[in-house]
DNA sequence: CGTTTGAATGTGCACGGTCACAAATGTGGC
DNA sequence: GCCACATTTGTGACCGTGCACATTCAAACG
């Protein structure tokens, strides 16, 4: 019987060695397919890993190499389907790439939290960050504190900065603002995202400028915060004037939050106030009506933001960086104003 | 001027210690909070990794100890509202203890990916691991890979092992049932999630229980997967025949596309049919009717989670392994039935 | 057959911390 | 002033891997 006793420490590439009658160095260049090696050599060496279950010492590796194959996630909200969505598709992609991902949430958006997240995923070395957190000032923070690694955005600020990727936000909200154009509208509400985030005010800079392009006249967009509680609230607020026959929601939850004020006035939906949302949650065809809405492919978006990271950090080709276009999922919650 | 110029490698607890004009180790000990360190030497070694910016380097750190402050998160579905929640709320924690969380998203099922995922996580070596991939299956997996470091699941398989922590689903599910019941209902379907999934199992066990501790006959629920797009469809094909009066689904989504079958059939919520979701997304409150439902706490199943896998491998004090109980929310989709 | 060349393998050290132990320094009692 | 003792600090090895360089080996060439 072999000596297969639960020894104290795990095997190294030293023990591998031994075993295998050749140099720790063999074993290494085993590990990271060196060219060459002589095949009978890299089997024995390899049957010896097999035999004892050898797994290379990450901290070893980083350390020696001065790399940690790590990146890092700032994210907020990350309880949101949206982010969630990319989140999930970044640690795939990433791993596919044989990098790790740590995620630190922020508890709260002002610099103190934004800096502590920053400092826990410094602390791992990473050697990039995604940051979805779409809020404006976690950028302007980033900015400061001039980080010294590479890092990608979800949520591009237009251009200020390389940093970005993101869908095409404003085309998005022209298309739904058009949409509701198109279909006779002239009393066009916007409900609104948090002022302070990015796709919040792209959207709106999309129907704001889609209505100015089709000449319809406008009102303040509503700043709401995102949550369907939100929408109801707003709505039952709006609905005591009445001076509009369609609303754009910034996202389908407060859409559906929206839809339920309209219903609890006794008022139909699209005969008298016509809903558009965005994001295309997967709820929303089920939502009563059906919610028209714009679709974002947040998982595609995911992945493509960590090929542009990825790119940073190995100064690789050049990557897509075209922004995604989102669709308009036309359902039932809109229809022409009644007279 | 200093010589401020951007060295190639970070300073190292060396630097330190020779700009400080003391030894590696007492810098070391600085990191530590040794005790027996003279304050003005503490302060003077703080002034000089101040003025560096010096980062403790993990990695090195880790090797040397032999430990890596790393806890592993093998995850499912991560997108869905209630993994994501507990997801966010088991970093949080981990961060404020002072660990780093690594995820792992589950692409699929099969045990070539759950082993990838697990392998994924080990070769981190992670100290410890949080499943939240509610299938039956990765349970099985788990058990024959006889993992070396010790792991928590959000879902308990009921008492099999005592790695589990979970809300109690069943009494969560008799709840919801009893309500029903309590209202008048007599026929009553369920909708239940994928076979393979342990809160599936649980909730349907949970309808089963108080449905024959109140002595109403049962009919075999529905398999469904938790979408509300099999809500939709299910909803269709029960009206056919409509030899009910209410229908307990095993999570808001399915509830959710229940009802728009049931409203496409022209049937009001309740009049006609009684809907009871479960998970109390924040978006219930606002379908049509709102959803009655049955909540839990993910945030606070997160951090309960952790602490139980702190205690795991730190072998601490015992904590709080008590089920949570989840809370009926009565909304509108409930009332008695009509004759 | 000696020389050149390239592939295959080995040697020793570095990476940046921590640990065990030794040494220096301070403190109090006699 | 000397000793016992606690506190504070220093020394060197070590963790597991990769790198630079040295060495061995085999084949090819003149």
């Amino acid at each position: 019987m072999p000596a297969d006793l639960p020894k104290s420490r795990a095997p190294s590439i030293r023990d591998v060695a031994r075993l295998a009658g050749v140099s720790h160095q063999t074993v290494s260049r085993v590990l990271n397919n060196h060219p060459s090696i002589r095949d009978s050599t890299k089997a024995k060496v390899q049957q010896v890993m097999d035999d004892l279950q050898y797994r290379p010492n990450r901290a070893a590796r980083a350390l020696s190499r001065g790399t940690s194959r790590t990146i890092g996630v700032l994210s907020a909200s990350s309880s949101q389907y949206g982010p969630a969505s990319s989140i999930a598709a970044i640690q795939d992609a990433a791993r596919e790439a044989g990098y790790y991902v740590n995620t630190a949430n922020l508890t709260a958006v002002d610099p103190e939290s934004i800096e502590a997240a920053l400092d826990h995923l410094m602390l791992q070395s990473v050697e990039g960050i995604v940051v979805i957190a779409p809020q404006m000032r976690v950028f302007d923070v980033l900015e400061q504190l001039s980080i010294s690694v590479p890092y990608v955005t979800l949520q591009s600020t237009g251009g200020l900065n390389d940093h970005g990727l993101s869908v095409d936000q404003i085309a998005g909200a022209r298309l739904a603002t058009r949409h509701l154009i198109d279909l006779g509208h002239r009393n066009i509400y916007h409900l609104a995202g948090p002022q302070d985030w990015i796709e919040a005010e792209a959207r709106m800079r999309g129907f704001l400028d889609e209505m100015g392009a089709m000449d319809v006249p406008t009102t303040a967009p509503i700043l709401g915060d995102w949550t369907a509680d939100f929408g109801y609230y707003a709505g039952r607020e709006l609905l005591r004037v009445r001076d509009f026959t369609a609303i754009f929601s910034s996202n389908d939850q407060m859409a559906l939050g929206l839809m339920h004020a309209i219903r609890d006035a006794g008022l139909d939906i699209p005969g008298d106030i016509s809903v558009v949302g965005f994001d295309d949650i997967p709820e929303s065809a089920h939502f009563w009506p059906p919610l028209t809405t714009v679709r974002q492919d947040f998982a595609e978006l995911g992945r493509r933001c960590m090929d542009l990271l990825l790119d940073d950090i190995t100064a690789g080709p050049v990557v897509d960086r075209s922004a995604i276009i989102p669709t308009l999922i036309v359902r039932s919650s809109t229809g022409p104003p009644a007279f």
